[in-house]
DNA sequence: TGCGGCTTTGTTACTCTATACCATGATGCC
DNA sequence: GGCATCATGGTATAGAGTAACAAAGCCGCA
């Protein structure tokens, strides 16, 4: 189950990898603002290394990254903070890599769905239109309600495609 | 993480459960046949236990299980067997829940999609109509070759929401 | 300005999930 | 019977997640 590939920070062709993360603390900060909720220095900081690449990374990873900053820091701290930005949509799970990445559009909450890719690791939300009204409506139909949805695929990417990965 | 709701033989209403894992059983040695593999008395065991329940199980109450029968069975036992049970196409891993479930139709490979109720622990597999190609086709759009699907729902099945659960 | 309640974080210890690694045994093929 | 392959045993350890309680920080308010 561990992850072997390589982590890439780079999902769609090169691009100015900084810029994604400080968008996305500027956005994060506008979200709680609204939610009326504390983006404290610990979840920013859990945000930042969460956002450190666009593959999913696992809460110990964060730790560890955490503690190169001198913290002294626990696990459950590192799963406090990411209860506390899935709850604000800044975060999703990655439920078949216990692993946990940022959400590029975290100002409308929606159904996440994903394309991981086996190569370089990286995750893609997606959001095919109509599906999870496709899917709430069949479990609908067998008198199930559905709370919440989990959609990920796995493949390769086509950048990894093209590189033979 | 622990799953703390209660486990139930009858997701549809009252059935005769012990038919389910006795044709589960038969159509794994039918199954395994054509593929020329070998279920072997571990094997077989393993598929057993997960089939005590259509509620997905975890890897180490199928081990506490093993070890009542008087054998010592070790972690890798329980998952070397679920891996090959897999493998055939007879269990379905529960990415949400870290568990495994029978396969209700181990003779033709699909894309298995689950609802999961939360209250009683039940995993019902669907399989929505055009749902994985959906998903592929979009995924090919961004140049995504898909080799593996997940798709869950987790919320309340008809008769935990009659029952007020 | 200091009290009281709430939220956040620290800390320890633990449970649960999963795999690496090496040794041993069974099976089938020739 | 010898050999390769597959299957299991067994130890140890890595990885993921949580319970429980203590301490610290923040905020509103008298």
């Amino acid at each position: 189950m561990a992850l072997t590939t390589k982590r890439s920070a780079r999902p769609h062709g090169d691009h100015d990898h900084a810029h994604c993360v400080t968008d996305a603390i500027a956005r994060a900060e506008a979200v709680c603002a609204e939610h009326g909720a504390r983006l404290t220095e610990n979840r920013r900081r859990v945000l930042e290394l969460v956002w450190q690449s666009h593959a999913p990374v696992g809460a110990y990873e964060i730790l560890e990254r955490l503690r190169k900053d001198g913290t002294r820091a626990a696990p459950p701290t590192v799963y406090r903070a990411l209860e506390f930005l899935m709850e604000q949509g800044l975060v999703h799970r990655i439920e078949t890599r216990n692993a946990f990445v940022g959400c590029p559009q975290p100002e409308q909450r929606h159904v996440a769905q994903y394309l991981l890719c086996e190569a370089c690791g990286d995750a893609v939300e997606i959001e095919i239109g109509g599906l999870a009204r496709k899917i709430a409506s069949r479990a609908a139909e067998l008198g199930f309600a559905v709370a919440a949805q989990t959609v990920e695929a796995r493949g390769l990417c086509s950048r990894c495609q093209q590189t033979g990965a």
